[in-house]
DNA sequence: TCTATTATATATCATATTGATATATCTGTA
DNA sequence: TACAGATATATCAATATGATATATAATAGA
């Protein structure tokens, strides 16, 4: 079996839910996972031939007239692998927080320069916070549905830290004046 | 001037500082900043020899004996390079949490093994808290101190953070009971 | 003193990801 | 009907990751 390549499980993941053409996939990785995990054309398609040349999904052509469409199918061993994965309770977690990786070296710059720096990214975590509460929001009306309560938590871990990250603002532009 | 590549800037910002090997550099990247931004000798060490090639930093040989010792230094275009880039408010800041992401498809296997991914998680967090604490009752003590505000300033979001994480992990546990 | 382990130090490679671009079709609307 | 925007697949250069290779120096223990 080869080796875990993260957006193969990605996809697998969104496969045992329901059959998707790679443009659904970036579709689904955009609006539902993408604050926590990225995904691109560029690794996508790649993904889908490699995995159906191994065996662990399989294709299936539903083009509508010229417009091409193929759509993709999880098979056993697909599952299995995506199970594997999904046991290993090993798990890389990664900050890639460039906003703070100026303000660690904003001694080189006015502190008005750092100040600014955080303000837009107040702002910006403001606007996807409310983003998620909307979200949490829909979920939290029916839990019971299969999938849901998953979810749930994993916005709910987004509002969590996004309110965590709007009192840091508060706190360090206080200190920076 | 080239684009911004992400290590370029690390690189500048630690070299703004002090002369250093490239050695020095990812021990500086592991213990300073690694909890929000990663490096590694893949892309340190060609990095260096490109920004050398391209003036934006000098090099010296610091050898001891048979210990080959590469120092490097920061030149005044690459001074300016740093501060261009620290003025820009733009800035990607992503997660790329693996454990979330394995919450997600949760729905696939049985709910023990959510939780125990979670409370591995738990643990992760907890021990690396402690370590962010102790780093921050240090940098307290002398604030005064040239960049230690700053360096403090990203500790502080780590606490920060990292404590919502903890608290998301006791709501989410009783969640998926 | 010998030996094994760890730290220092530079470098490269295969693999994976990102972000942009290319190409073409279909749909809604002004 | 013309245009914009959404759908759809695909590839590429630039970057980053993680492992490996190679060699020296320092340290600790037998």
């Amino acid at each position: 079996m080869a080796k875990d390549k993260k957006i193969d499980m990605v996809i697998l993941g969104l496969l045992s839910h329901e059959d998707l053409t790679g443009y659904d996939i970036k579709k689904r990785i955009d609006t539902g996972i993408s604050f926590f995990w990225k995904g691109s054309f560029g690794n996508i398609y790649p993904a889908l031939k490699d995995m159906e040349e191994e065996g662990l999904i399989s294709k299936k052509d539903v083009s509508v007239g010229d417009r091409e469409r193929i759509s993709y199918h999880i098979n056993s061993s697909g599952k299995s692998a995506l199970k594997k994965w999904l046991s290993n309770e090993q798990a890389s977690n990664e900050l890639r927080y460039e906003t703070l990786l100026k303000l660690f070296f904003g001694g080189n710059l006015d502190k008005k320069i750092s100040l600014h720096n955080i303000e837009v990214f107040e702002n910006q975590i403001s606007n996807d916070l409310k983003l998620l509460k909307g979200f949490a929001a829909k979920l939290k009306q029916n839990l019971e549905v299969a999938d849901h309560l998953y979810f749930y938590l994993t916005v709910s871990f987004g509002i969590e830290t996004y309110e965590a990250y709007l009192k840091w603002c508060k706190k360090a532009k206080e200190m920076l004046k």
